[in-house]
DNA sequence: CTCCATGCAAATCGTTTGCATGAGC
DNA sequence: GCTCATGCAAACGATTTGCATGGAG
């Protein structure tokens, strides 16, 4: 049988286990962490809550993300040059590729790269506690 | 004989090809990121420009570090919550590695790793412009 | 002597917070 | 009902900018 890691996670649990309020703001903005395909800053969730909800407000929005960031459900995204996007924690661990153009973010993943990084901190005297590795491009000119 | 690349830059003699003056400020702050062997951060520059003449503001210092990155100068990095580190341009390309206990910045070098980003982003149709590769961690206690 | 660069203060942007009210449990 | 979570507006930290003055060429 598979093994049971890298579920997408199910917040209202959470949220219980964590002795928090599940609130109508809250199970809102989660859904649309749930839905999103993409990686959407606080204001573009902001403006999908309101969607749904006009009496949502954005500090309510990045006091969700703060509360689900610190239990470990949500991943925060600094991309360069512009504000935190967020993404939904619970897959496999992947790293980012920018398109520079569209703010287009594509996952990749690479063993390899991980691997020599760690040979590289151990080398060095530390132990990786965290890392970040993006690419910043542009789409191949198809001529 | 060696190769004339990887030099450091001649600050004055950038300056005067892109046809703005050296001022007196200017040159201070440049100094200093000349002789710093650390990643400051705008405060950090603006202080000791600051010891050397206090007349100088941190607009100016924010300023300079534009204007210089704008010519490729100098290189600005947005490490992980916290203000924008500096380091001047022109040594080889390098990644960096950051104790999180202390803020210290220790560069590191793999072409290895640089071969696979760009393996990774060609499968995936794209030109890499610019990465960001960061390991956060911790020094290991030495048992 | 002409502009460009400066210092200062105010503006900006993303994000956080204090406070009084309202809604989970 | 007793808290905790919310909405609002104000505070915040890093950085940028408008403006009048001062200094580089």
């Amino acid at each position: 049988m598979a093994k049971a890691k890298n579920q997408k996670p199910d917040y209202e649990k959470m949220l219980r286990k964590a002795g928090v309020r599940i609130t109508r703001p809250r199970r809102i903005i989660l859904g649309i962490l749930s839905d999103a395909g993409d990686h959407p800053d606080a204001l573009e969730i902001f403006r999908r809550a309101v969607a749904v909800d006009g009496s949502i407000s954005l500090s309510t929005v990045y006091r969700t993300m703060k509360l689900m960031e610190g239990m470990g459900a949500i991943h925060r995204h600094a991309f360069e040059g512009g504000p935190s996007r967020f993404e939904q924690a619970g897959g496999d661990h992947h790293d980012h590729l920018i398109d520079i153009e569209s703010g287009d973010v594509i996952e990749f993943k690479s063993d390899r790269i991980e691997q020599l990084q760690d040979e590289i901190a151990k080398k060095l005297g530390y132990d990786i506690v965290h890392h970040r590795l993006e690419l910043y491009g542009r789409k191949r000119r198809t001529g």
